[in-house]
DNA sequence: AACTTCATCTGACTAAAGTCAGATATCATG
DNA sequence: CATGATATCTGACTTTAGTCAGATGAAGTT
């Protein structure tokens, strides 16, 4: 009754079940599923004709009539590629933005009847991002980007109210050294984000400094992605900006209220030493040679 | 990027594509899939043709001709049913149960794959009974069983464990005014489990006593399944089972710790009594007139 | 016994999805 | 500018899924 498997089994049937009736929604619309798949994926973006294919895993004949019915029925307009004639790009004309935004309502039903139904829909929705994030773990990317990207500024709004949550006396940013954005873009340092499917699911900040020694700064995994490692492939993607950059010495400081981070350093080769500035929050400092 | 919708739908791609590997994997045994299905529900113990047909939405028509295509495979036998020969039972044959046993292997390996690649297998899995709960909501069905049935046994167990965690001072069952099996067995009680496809998820007991009233006992509802408003539900059902079996008037105790219970009784038309007993852990007395 | 109802099966059909070999046009490169 | 690589398209095909009308034989009803 308790097995894992049987439990990850049940989850399957539910979702499956759950899955085709979306399906079975969109047909409802007139047209094969292959139609709405190729027509959602150009309202999505996607205008490559190769992209979609890929993405969608279809046969090069195959896409090339469902392109053909869609254009049949003045949903989108195709043309060759300006810098190369070869390639074809697809976008949705007036209907075709029209009937896309009829699939788009039928989703956001389906979303928000499920929503809906539950009184505890946060519970729900933290439930999702797990899952999410722990079936789309190989898509996972860590990217650089600027710390004041949208992307970053999420992570850091997040990371700071996790904080607040976890120190007994509370979080104040201005209290902390904020490391200036300018020390964590390159030739300085860099800043990481872990995306998964576009959501931003956690980050690190590499922080050039004038001693002699680079920082570590502002590690975050997001509730939804821990157990997936990703705090080690960020302060591994981190360790690699900086030899990339000829940093040679790296410094980090954190509280002990956070005991998986403290984990993680001491089993990646860290070694701890004494505190090296005057930060209120931080009450453990660590070093690594590159 | 924090929409609810927005990450609901994300989380159908995620699931989505999951699904979809799992399908491939089926189609692997050079078998499509319609056929794998029907085989895969006569091993899960379905046997009546007609069952199947209705468990897997299928025309009769194409029922028959996938029944006909696993004969002559030789992986099941069909036969009249003895007391109704328009009915048809199926059955695996020895290869049958082999093939069957590769379906399982593949689901089995893929569940086990998820899990074995996150290092909180544990709050994944609470994940997942979530969600499964949540989206198999209207097929949550409410069963009067044995109180020492298996069901009943592993809903007092967690519902046991649960007060321990919660009572500051622990939970010992033998403490506690342990309500005979007997009393909780028509026509003086009952007992109720909520099921969710194979899976007890909450439970309620009615206890009949000698001193003109019946006790509601035992009211538990699994995390997982919190939010779909069961509670609610298997107090309706306990107060019904009560009605039909002529009983007017229900009491029963609670504790303080467990607030969500005594909101509920409150908003469902329970008043609060004084103490009617002198068991060592409920504070909170309620009584009800049918 | 004649009827209606029911479960299953059969034949004839359609739609959708997918496969594959070549045709066509364009691009990159020596 | 000839050559090979690349992206898309077309035609011919198969498999799978599904629909529907009617046949068959058994069960229930009057």
């Amino acid at each position: 009754m308790l097995d894992p498997v049987a439990r990850v089994r049940r989850f399957n049937r539910a979702v499956t079940s759950a899955v085709g009736a979306l399906d079975s929604s969109f047909l409802g619309r007139g047209r094969p599923l292959g139609a709405a798949r190729v027509l959602n994926a150009i309202g999505h973006g996607r205008s490559d004709v190769a992209e979609i294919r890929d993405y969608l895993g279809l046969d090069s004949g195959l896409m090339s009539r469902l392109l053909r019915s869609l254009e049949d029925e003045g949903l989108i307009e195709t043309a060759a590629r300006e810098d190369d004639a070869r390639r074809r790009m697809a976008k949705l004309t007036r209907a075709g933005r029209r009937e896309f935004a009829a699939y788009e309502a039928l989703s956001n039903a389906q979303a928000d009847g499920i929503l809906a139904q539950h009184s505890q829909a946060e519970a729900l929705l933290a439930a999702m991002d797990l899952i999410a994030s722990a079936l789309t773990r190989e898509r996972i990317s860590l990217d650089e980007v600027d710390p004041q990207s949208e992307e970053a500024r999420y992570c850091l709004g997040e990371y700071y109210a996790e904080l607040g949550r976890r120190f007994k006396q509370g979080f104040d940013v201005s209290l902390s050294r904020d490391p200036d954005a300018k020390d964590m873009r390159r030739p300085r340092g860099t800043f990481i984000v872990a995306m998964s499917d576009t959501l931003p699911i956690g980050c690190v900040g590499l922080k050039g400094t004038d001693h002699g020694y680079a920082e570590i700064k502002r590690l975050w995994v997001a509730p939804a992605a821990r157990g997936l490692r990703l705090g080690r492939r960020l302060m591994d993607a981190a360790e690699a900006a900086a030899r990339g950059l000829g940093i040679t010495l790296l410094r980090l400081d954190t509280n002990s209220a956070l005991p998986e981070a403290g984990q993680l350093y001491r089993s990646t080769g860290w070694r701890e030493i004494p505190r090296f500035n005057d930060d209120p929050y931080p009450d453990l400092f660590f070093e690594k040679q590159l």
